[in-house]
DNA sequence: GCTCACATGTAATCCGTTACATGATTCT
DNA sequence: AGAATCATGTAACGGATTACATGTGAGC
């Protein structure tokens, strides 16, 4: 009834259990090839979550051996089918967060020198540029829309990133007006 | 010696001291306003993160009372300048990590009607515009180029978020070439 | 008198990764 | 024979938020 209780994790396995994946480490495939840029997923994340899920009564195990392989196979419950179309439709303040240690490094800029502070754009941009490329290698499978419509937005936004960041680097490095650097130790005025 | 076994609050931390932040408090009030979109502090880490890094020998406190006010200002050492630098012109994998709740329930699109799809959609060009009101309220603060630039940065991703969601939003209330949704319950093959 | 900004801290809890441990089957 | 893939799990650890707890001083 309160899908915003559900755990990050449990978002992702319900959803991924709704698409057709079937045991923890399907589970670990997929959002390896597919969330994972916005939404990651360990097996120290799935495999507890999935037993909590169960005693929650949203899904439901089957042992289903491959030979001599045990496995355990998942299937949502009607509750949890229903949990997670709650969740999918509801209208609450979806978690966001952003982290870029790139980012943080240049927003520092001012107490290094003009060409590390120049160097950090580079890498930014080089960065962006690397996880493009990997990007770009990933086939988004036929069947459904969103998926292919949310790979579509990762590229975009790296794109954009690479796009940026080399619009900057080319700013910095005209010769032209460059700004004022903090002298090697700030003064801090204390009394 | 290595830099990169700072802690992440470390490292905002040795920043904002270097651009003259003095106390846990002030560090946090700056952090808010500046870094918070990609590099957020707690005081539940600042604090103890101010002890361990003086015990390390990167910083020194120095009780400054205002008052009756018992107040310590943090200052860089020597040690903790240097590694500051050092980690300001490293060239190792900086961290990077994106979590977007919105993004990953337009992912399942695919198991909600249209419609409900849709309103994601919208949902998230709303989210980003809020968000970009906010930032266009906060102003940059003149002496530094590169805090200035930061904030350029997060408003252009801002912006064009609000236009790759808006577009995806005319692009797929166009009534044209609608295509598959999953069947009330996915059949899964077993046997 | 009240509220807000300044100021510092801790404890509980959550979430997540990494490393470790184990083992069968399939492919080369 | 060996490597890769399928498969499941736990323990240690790290990092972060939230809530709680406390108190002064300034402005209204």
């Amino acid at each position: 009834v309160a899908a915003q209780r559900l755990t990050p994790t449990a978002k992702v396995i319900l959803g991924m259990l709704r698409l057709g994946a079937r045991t923890g480490y399907e589970i670990k495939t997929i959002t390896d090839v597919s969330t994972r840029f916005f939404w990651g997923a360990s097996y120290g994340q799935i495999y507890p979550e999935l037993k909590r899920l169960e005693t929650a009564g949203l899904v439901r195990s089957e042992h289903d051996p491959r030979g001599g392989v045990k496995r355990t196979a998942y299937t949502l419950t009607a509750a949890g089918a229903e949990l997670l179309q709650e969740w999918l439709t509801s209208d609450d303040l979806p978690e966001f967060a952003f982290r870029d240690e790139g980012l943080l490094r240049f927003f520092f800029g001012d107490v290094v020198d003009e060409e590390a502070a120049l160097e950090n754009v580079r890498r930014q941009r080089l960065e962006y540029e690397q996880r493009l490329a990997h990007f770009r290698t990933i086939q988004p499978g036929e069947e459904m829309r969103y998926p292919r419509l949310a790979l579509e937005y990762g590229i975009a936004f790296l794109e954009w990133n690479v796009r940026w960041w080399g619009d900057l680097e080319r700013r910095l490095s005209r010769p032209g007006a460059r700004p004022s650097r903090l002298p090697e130790t700030k003064a801090r005025a204390r009394r």
